[in-house]
DNA sequence: GAGTGGTCTAGACCACCAG
DNA sequence: TGGTGGTCTAGACCACTCA
């Protein structure tokens, strides 16, 4: 059965027909397919609908596409793996254990050099200084330890640290445009060992985050996870 | 300057009005927004336009849609990052360094238990076990160790991986349909060490990643990184 | 200059689902 | 069952860029 005979073709069944043909080899990688106009009349649907398909297949990492030029199979196919950034608590009730949180120490203080070269803002400027636990279960989670832009965010002097914690009283308060994530693995040392429940040296999974609005910093935040923590993506 | 007496508004002019209007709390999280056929009279455009804004920002994850119940500011947006699978020789070269590769081990047999359980085949069924090094500057980078499906991929054992990589053997050979990565971090065993150069111990960041074509497993493997390694994304 | 994708329109019908 | 978003249409004009 051909498109033209079907009663409504729409961008799903394209997708997955291009799809399908970039894997069978009907259209190599790097090859050119054919325009909107022509896909659109053999499948039998208006322009818009090839469109939306080839758009998505664009954004997806399958095919590239440019004014002129037309639409190609890309040498090596885009793969990302999207990360859902979760808050702590809703981590940690997701695998049905109870959640607390603890604050470990507030200051508010003229910024180090290193963290105001971290936040790019001019030495001496004040910043707040966190540190504090997520426990699951009682057992700990998640330390982390953080420091907040205060010309930026000057409400946060006012906030309840003690029962909330910085990240969910920023996530309700300040908006933010931009962040950059770094993962590493570092070795516990000895404050990290005591608050993780471990030993030094363990090597210990780590998520910086950077966080800006309108291209001022508003904090920059080290969670250092308990051993043996994971990060699972599907895509 | 009202929108309505605007030359053309576009679906980017929308998406930007609407976070807009969240960020300052006009549509605060939780609440309704205007219909489409509302917002488009508002905007002076027609209604595919608003749909198109509202769906991406639905998908960027600021915004629910529901049938018949309406768009709604979500209490805490989704936030995800999204980090490029790249093929090492590329994130090598990036680097501004030589890239070489190296194969340590190839093997094929049946498959231990574990292995079995993980790549979601019967136990006992044959496949390739790949151990291999990624060097930049002929320092090592990355260790790589993979087993291959060979019931789903009998054409990699005629792959001349001397040569080539698995990881670029298949993906020039071979469609995934399917992934899931974990990130982790782990300590240097006396193997690790010896082909990252470190020490026994040694914290390391570690991806490993399954992937399958329609249901079955093609390949699992874990990529340790030299000690340091960091993955960055910005979002 | 001409061909391609990018976007918009005004209207239509459909699918889902809360009341 | 009515209101909402989901999708499609047929056409139009625009913007980019290659030759």
């Amino acid at each position: 059965m051909t498109y033209a005979s079907k009663k409504k073709v729409g961008f799903l069944e394209i997708k997955q027909e291009v799809i399908s043909r970039v894997h069978k080899g009907i259209w190599p990688t790097g090859s050119l397919l054919p325009t909107e106009k022509d896909l659109a009349q053999e499948f039998g649907c208006a322009r818009a609908t090839v469109n939306r398909a080839l758009r998505e297949l664009a954004e997806q990492g399958l095919v590239d596409r440019k004014r002129k030029s037309g639409t190609r199979v890309r040498t090596i196919p885009a793969r990302y793996a999207k990360f859902e950034i979760e808050i702590v608590r809703q981590t940690i009730k997701d695998m049905g254990a109870d959640y607390r949180y603890a604050l470990v120490h507030k200051s508010v203080s003229p910024a180090p050099d290193w963290v105001a070269s971290q936040l790019a803002m001019s030495a001496q400027q004040q910043v707040m200084h966190i540190k504090c636990m997520h426990y699951a279960d009682n057992r700990a989670f998640q330390f982390e330890e953080r420091w907040i832009n205060i010309a930026t965010v000057p409400r946060i002097l006012e906030a309840d640290l003690d029962h909330q914690s910085p990240n969910e009283w920023l996530i309700a308060e300040v908006p933010f445009s931009d962040a950059e994530i770094t993962l590493s693995a570092i070795g516990a040392d000895v404050t990290l060992a005591e608050f993780l429940d471990t030993s030094p040296g363990t090597p210990l999974f780590r998520l910086e985050r950077t966080t800006w609005l309108d291209g001022q910093v508003i904090t920059y935040v080290r969670m250092t996870y308990r051993p043996n923590h994971t990060m699972t993506t599907q895509y």
